[in-house]
DNA sequence: GTTAGCACTCAGATGATTCAAGTGCTAATT
DNA sequence: AATTAGCACTTGAATCATCTGAGTGCTAAC
């Protein structure tokens, strides 16, 4: 699996790269006498077959059955994409397209990561998804309220870079010279702390500090509670599944089944994105059951980490069958995060911020 | 098709409802045979099918062909969903764990309708959606200006009762200041104002109004108006998009496909339900194509409003296949809507309201 | 009005046959 | 020693004929 690489001469890299190439293109497994047609290839059928013989016995291709030509096996797409494909630039007027599309959103990042995922997926034909990774440590940056009549309020919570809404209720009239004082009381004592360290003196505190209004506190106190933990910043969405079905590796209803019940439920894609979004800023590529959920085996994940002031804010990618365009899917992922990342960081930010 | 319906005698009813529960629970075409088995029909096989004749004229039932058994036709489906079926009541144990599940999320309406969905779709096995209406006449209640560095403030607006927020970011500072300042401005010129209503003139006495800080009135007016053009408050969502194809009728490919693409679109589907969203509180139903996109014959729209002191604020709802558990999902989506009504009604609301 | 009986129809399953693509191997060629 | 032509062999997929049985419609008897 790892350590010592085999080398491959030149004769054998074309005939692999001919044949990925070719069943990406046709989804059939690739005979001998089809490659004598490839120009880089030149020499007979019987020869490319005794080549084809031994790159089976490397691992880099399978044969479906005795009398099919060859399929890649994820070995062989692992080697196409790590070191036989040159880069594909997008045309003039994709590039086009999609700098327009992000110039429209200048602000949220969300509405961005938004567009851009639905671009990558009409651009590439594949499913799309985007993502914003769980954050380890959830805290209030600063607080607002809005009162709305007597009995109700709406807590303004900035946190990271997201606000986050919730709706107060009151038994007892929540007066207006009241919101104002309880936002700065907020503001003064609970910025920065995470759910476990809002602690009982601290709301015993607070309710010395708010005199004739510490009915308030509680309640608020508690919404602030329940936000922080009920958010873990995770946000996964997919775009054009239908596209999925496009595609005759997923004409397997029970497969797809499975897919579909991934993409709904999130939480384990979410975990394996969130852990490698991290790291680095290529594009990442997981090839079959490489390194994902056992439900993924012919599917490949291609994605790329999207940073905004040099940290990774989030991540787009594509899901498509092993068999896909690597040499687009790349191209656009790998644009399109660039593209966003210039977007968001375009007006450059003073460097001190409170994350 | 309307006017007068056909009047069916005791034994056709029976017989009708014989077969369109057969056929809910099988999927296969219902014989005549196995009608005699039923405890309802006192004959024999024979009687059975010069009715299944009779009933096959009358437009209830089909014949996929000649030596098969007989299915329900939509009107069929319609006149059982009309007529043929009592009312189904959820186990205790069901009614609990949606009381229970709603209590979780006082507040927010869009967490309450996101766990709605979600219960719906688990409760029922089919694909579950929540809908919140587009708006007519949108336009901002209330602003609220947060700041966030020198150049970047948080522009919070109540939008009906959603909160949204835009970033706003300045060339020249932000002085503390002039966030209250432009609040207040912004709050006595343009709530209740739509995209529209906000001309020059307006801005301009902004800006005047605002003195020395007056290049801020620009950007943000822009951004509000954004906001404004770029929300009409529909929301569509889908929960277990994967159950559908646990159901043969969507074994078809190219269908599912396109209905995955109808889900993405949502226009068609926002337009539809939200049209049909505000007439009145009873559960409504569509069958095949009655009513619907020519993608969805042979699936069926099960859904209700929800509403918020009387006023429609969404809807939640099933898609299936026409030949789905009715009595199951009217009761599901029934109890459902009226929970969430209770819970979002329950601190009584006085009557005057911004909206 | 109901039922038994029977000829008829037709989709789906089963199985045999053919087809063609593609291989592996051997022997000839360069 | 590497390459190639040639050929026997394998095997999934396609085609076709046959069979089966569920279910019907109709007629005649009850």
């Amino acid at each position: 699996m790892s350590g010592g690489e085999k080398v491959l001469n030149e004769r054998k890299k074309a005939i692999l790269k001919a044949i990925v190439d070719a069943h990406i293109a046709g989804g059939e497994p690739v005979g001998s006498k089809f490659l004598t047609q490839n120009q880089q290839i030149g020499c007979s059928s019987a020869t490319i077959r005794n080549e084809m013989a031994e790159l089976e016995e490397m691992g880099y291709l399978e044969q479906p059955h005795t009398s099919a030509g060859r399929i890649p096996s994820e070995a062989g797409y692992r080697f196409y994409v790590d070191q036989l494909i040159d880069r594909y630039n997008l045309t003039e007027s994709e590039i086009d397209e999609l700098r327009g599309a992000l110039r429209q959103k200048q602000n949220e990042l969300d509405a961005i990561m938004q567009t851009a995922v639905t671009l990558a997926s009409k651009l590439t034909n594949y499913t799309a998804l985007s993502l914003r990774p769980r954050q380890a440590r959830i805290s209030v940056g600063r607080f607002e309220l809005m009162r709305l009549d007597d009995t109700t309020a709406v807590l303004i919570m900035l946190i990271g870079s997201v606000v986050k809404t919730k709706y107060i209720r009151s038994n007892r009239t929540i007066p207006p010279e009241a919101t104002a004082m309880l936002a700065g009381v907020l503001n003064a004592k609970i910025t920065g702390l995470t759910a476990g360290e809002i602690t009982l003196p601290l709301v015993m505190e607070m309710e010395r500090m708010m005199g004739d209004y510490d009915y308030l506190v509680t309640p608020v106190v508690r919404a602030v509670c329940e936000t922080i933990s009920g958010f873990d910043g995770g946000d996964l969405r997919f775009e054009g599944i239908n596209r999925l079905l496009a595609y005759p590796e997923f004409y397997d209803m029970d497969r797809l089944r499975e897919l579909l019940a991934l993409f709904e439920k999130k939480d384990t894609l979410l975990e394996v994105l969130s852990d490698e979004a991290r790291s680095g800023d290529r594009v990442q590529i997981f090839i079959g059951r490489e390194n994902l959920v056992k439900v993924m085996d012919n599917s490949t994940l291609v994605f790329k980490t999207v940073t905004q002031n040099g940290k990774p804010v989030g991540a787009i990618g594509i899901i498509g069958p092993t068999r896909m365009n690597y040499r687009r899917v790349i191209a656009t992922i790998d644009s399109l995060s660039r593209g966003i990342t210039e977007t968001i960081d375009g007006p450059r930010h003073p460097e001190g911020d409170e994350s």
